[in-house]
DNA sequence: GGGTACTTTTCGGCACGCCTAAAAGCGGCT
DNA sequence: AGCCGCTTTTAGGCGTGCCGAAAAGTACCC
C-alpha cells in the first residue's frame, strides 16, 4: 500500500498537472506525450495504478486521480516546489533553470528533509514560478488569476505564475523582466514589463502566463 | 563510457571504503555483505564494472579498483559527505542522523548543484562525522591521526573521525558528548570526554575513531 | 594425496519499466 | 450500415539488478 517507485509518481504528478488548471480529464495517449513513453507503457502503468487504486479507468477510456492518487500526487508536487524554491532561495540557482534538478530530487527526498526545507525556508507558499505549493496537510492556498490568453486587451495585473514547461520560454521571458511579481500589461500578443521591457508571445506563450485578475 | 547507475555507484563506494583506512583488496564475499546483496550478485555485476574498466578481477580474486573507478568512487565520497555536511551545517540535522538521507541524495545530485553546495558550504574539507572531503580535482586534505584500537593506553588527543557505518554507536557518542573536534583520553575500554563524560567502547567502538596522532 | 569446509561462479528465474508490432475498439463519414 | 483512421490494448521481448540452488574452485588439514 505504500508502495512508490520514482515511475509511479511521475504518472501521478504528470495527471494531477494535467487537471490542476483545467478540469478534462488525461487521456492515454496525452499521458504518453507528456512522460515520452510509449502508449503501451501507458497502459501497464495505469492498470497497475488502477489495482492500487490511485486511479480509476476503464478500457478505452479517460484516466482520473481518486483521492488517494490525488494525495499522493500533491505530495509529489509538494516536494517538487519546494526543492525549486530551496534550489532559488539558498543554492543561487536562475528560477529559469531549476526545473530538471528538481525533477530528479523529488524522488529523492525524505519526509523528514522534506519538512526541514519547508521550515528553514519559512513555509513558502509559492515556488518561484509562482505556482502554488501544497502544504502538508494538502491544502492549497490559492489567489485569482487570469490566464493570458484569457485576458481581455489592456488587462493589466501582477504576474502570478510562469508555466514551467518550456525552458526556452522561461529563459527569454527571464532576459525580458518578465517574472512573478512583476507588473505587466497586455497590448496584442505583447506583454509590457516595467521599465519600457516587452516580450511578444505566441499562443503557447499566452497560456503560459497568469495574472491577477 | 560515462555509464552509471545508483547500484554501480553503491558498489564503487563499498570498494573504495574497505581499502580507504587499510589497504587489502575486498573480496566479493565481504562486499556482498556491507552491500547486503548475494554473492551471486557481486559476480554479476564485478564482471560488468570489469568490462567498464572500473576494477580489476580474475575469477576467485580479490577486487580492486581501477584508476578510473577510484575517481568515480571518490566522485560519490564527494557527494555524499558534502550532502552530510549541507544536511548538518543548514537543515538542523544531527551528526549521527544524516548518514540514510546522504546515501539516497548521492546519487539524486547533478555537477551543479554538487559544485553550488559546495561553495554554499565554503568548500568544507571534512563532513560531520570528521571524514576528509575529497575534493573536486580528486585531492584529499588529510592530518595524520591514530586508530583507538592502535592508541596506546592513556593517549590524549582530539576526535578527528567517527565512522558512520554504526548508528547505534553514533547515537551514543553523540549521547556521550563525544564528536569530532572533541578532546579525549583512552583509558582501558573507556573514551574519556571533557566535563567527566566518559563512554565504554567494545572492540568496534575503538576501530571506528581516530584521534590526532 | 585426498577429503572437507568454505568461497565464488554459473544457471535459471523474477520484478520493474520500458519497447515494437500487431490486434482490438471507437467514432466519424459516406 | 460499412469503412477508415486514430487510439488503446495485447503480446512478446529486452536491460537492469536482484535472488536461490547447484556446480566449480580454493585452501587447509590429516
Amino acid at each position: 500500500m505504500a508502495n512508490t517507485s520514482p515511475a509511479i509518481e511521475d504518472y501521478l504528478k504528470t495527471i494531477h498537472a494535467h487537471t490542476e488548471w483545467q478540469p478534462e480529464p488525461i487521456t492515454p495517449s496525452v499521458l504518453a506525450t507528456r512522460l515520452a513513453v510509449a502508449p503501451s507503457s501507458v497502459t501497464e502503468m495505469v492498470k497497475k495504478l488502477a489495482a492500487q487504486g490511485l486511479v480509476t479507468h476503464q478500457p478505452y477510456g479517460a484516466i482520473r486521480l481518486t483521492d488517494a492518487g490525488l494525495s499522493r500526487a500533491l505530495g509529489v508536487v509538494r516536494r517538487h516546489r519546494l526543492v525549486e524554491t530551496w534550489l532559488v532561495s539558498d543554492m543561487g540557482y536562475g528560477w529559469d533553470a531549476v526545473h530538471d534538478e528538481a525533477e530528479v530530487l523529488e524522488h529523492a527526498i525524505s519526509d523528514r528533509l522534506l519538512e526541514a526545507i519547508d521550515t528553514h525556508l519559512g513555509r513558502p507558499v509559492r515556488d518561484p514560478h509562482g505556482d502554488p505549493i501544497p502544504q502538508a496537510d494538502g491544502s492549497i492556498v490559492s489567489v485569482p488569476t487570469v490566464l493570458l490568453s484569457e485576458a481581455p486587451a489592456g488587462h493589466a495585473g501582477t504576474v502570478v505564475r510562469i508555466s514551467d514547461r518550456d525552458p526556452l520560454l522561461l529563459r527569454r521571458l527571464a532576459a525580458g523582466g518578465i517574472r512573478p511579481g512583476v507588473l505587466v500589461t497586455l497590448s496584442g500578443d505583447t506583454l509590457d514589463g516595467p521599465d519600457g521591457t516587452a516580450v511578444e508571445l505566441d499562443a503557447d506563450g499566452r497560456e503560459a502566463i497568469w495574472l491577477t485578475a
